[in-house]
DNA sequence: GCAAATGTTAGTCG
DNA sequence: TCGACTAACATTTG
């Protein structure tokens, strides 16, 4: 799930749960997911106060009252939850934050390879982690200059995260269904007005994505996202959703684009020459 | 039982 | 050294 617009929604619920609360403890359930040593963690952590948080592509962080930020990257399967009793504790909750109400914040992650690390400022670990401008922010201007020179396939560094920051498997197909443009276009044979296209769709899937909390279903009808077989009202194998939002009789096509599996529509996005 | 999975990164090869 | 590509990570779910 977490792509930017999950990330934002997981901020989001962090930020009215944890701002101005003091953490107590700092349990760790399975270590796998720490990127920063537990004892590090737990000293910076314990007693501190959550002074707020920010968002940075998919990643997540709590600004804590030592000027350190603890900084979550949710991989392929994370989630938060919250919870009082210990019963209640979501299921894979690897790591949580006791607050000082009581109030119990889970980092949850089937799959571990999500990771929390601690960092002295959002801004070094942008640096050290080379993660581009956050693809809410960045300009057409921006993104043409980083990508007008490069000769390979523009699905694949459209996910790179030092190009811009927050878009994942599923909201590239999204934006270059909506920007008309072949996955396997080469970056630097695109044209002005498709980069202007480009941003624009950038814009209205991640806007759209956060503005509906990221539940994909209630999405609009013209989003290629229900053509994907893991949305719950399409079941694999079925062929409801597998047509192109503007053409009925189009069917969806799924193919592999740099091992990622990718779905196009035919007419919208023509191939590259 | 088998296939696929929304992300990242280390390693390899030119 | 950089760019491009692949495999691997760990586990659940359909």
């Amino acid at each position: 799930m977490p792509e930017l617009p999950e990330v934002e929604t997981y901020r989001r619920f962090i930020d009215e749960l944890v701002v101005g609360q003091t953490i107590v403890a700092f349990e760790v359930k399975d270590a796998h997911v720490l990127a920063t040593s537990e004892d590090l963690l737990r000293h910076a952590v314990v007693g501190s106060r959550v002074t707020g948080t920010r968002r940075l592509g998919k990643n997540c962080f709590l600004e804590l009252s030592t000027g350190q930020v603890l900084v979550l990257h949710f991989g392929m399967t994370g989630d938060v939850g919250a919870y009082r009793d210990e019963h209640d504790a979501p299921r894979f909750t690897r790591v949580a934050l006791h607050l000082d109400t009581g109030l119990r914040v889970a980092f949850v992650d089937p799959r571990k390879f999500g990771r929390i690390r601690l960092a002295e400022s959002v801004e070094a670990y942008q640096k050290a982690k080379k993660i581009g401008p956050d693809a809410l922010n960045i300009t057409t201007e921006q993104l043409k200059a980083k990508l007008s020179h490069r000769k390979t396939l523009i699905k694949p560094l459209l996910l790179d995260q030092s190009i811009t920051a927050g878009l994942g498997n599923w909201i590239v197909d999204e934006v270059l269904f909506q920007a008309k443009i072949h996955p396997e276009r080469i970056a630097n044979t695109l044209t002005d007005a498709e980069f202007e296209a480009l941003h624009e769709a950038i814009q209205l899937v991640l806007t759209t994505a956060i503005k509906h909390e990221a539940t994909y279903r209630h999405f609009p009808a013209s989003f290629l996202i229900h053509a994907r077989e893991w949305d719950d009202s399409a079941t694999p194998g079925s062929d409801k959703h597998q047509f192109c939002p503007r053409h009925p009789d189009t069917g969806i096509d799924k193919n592999y684009v740099g091992g990622r599996a990718t779905y196009t529509c035919p007419v919208c996005q023509p191939a590259a020459q």
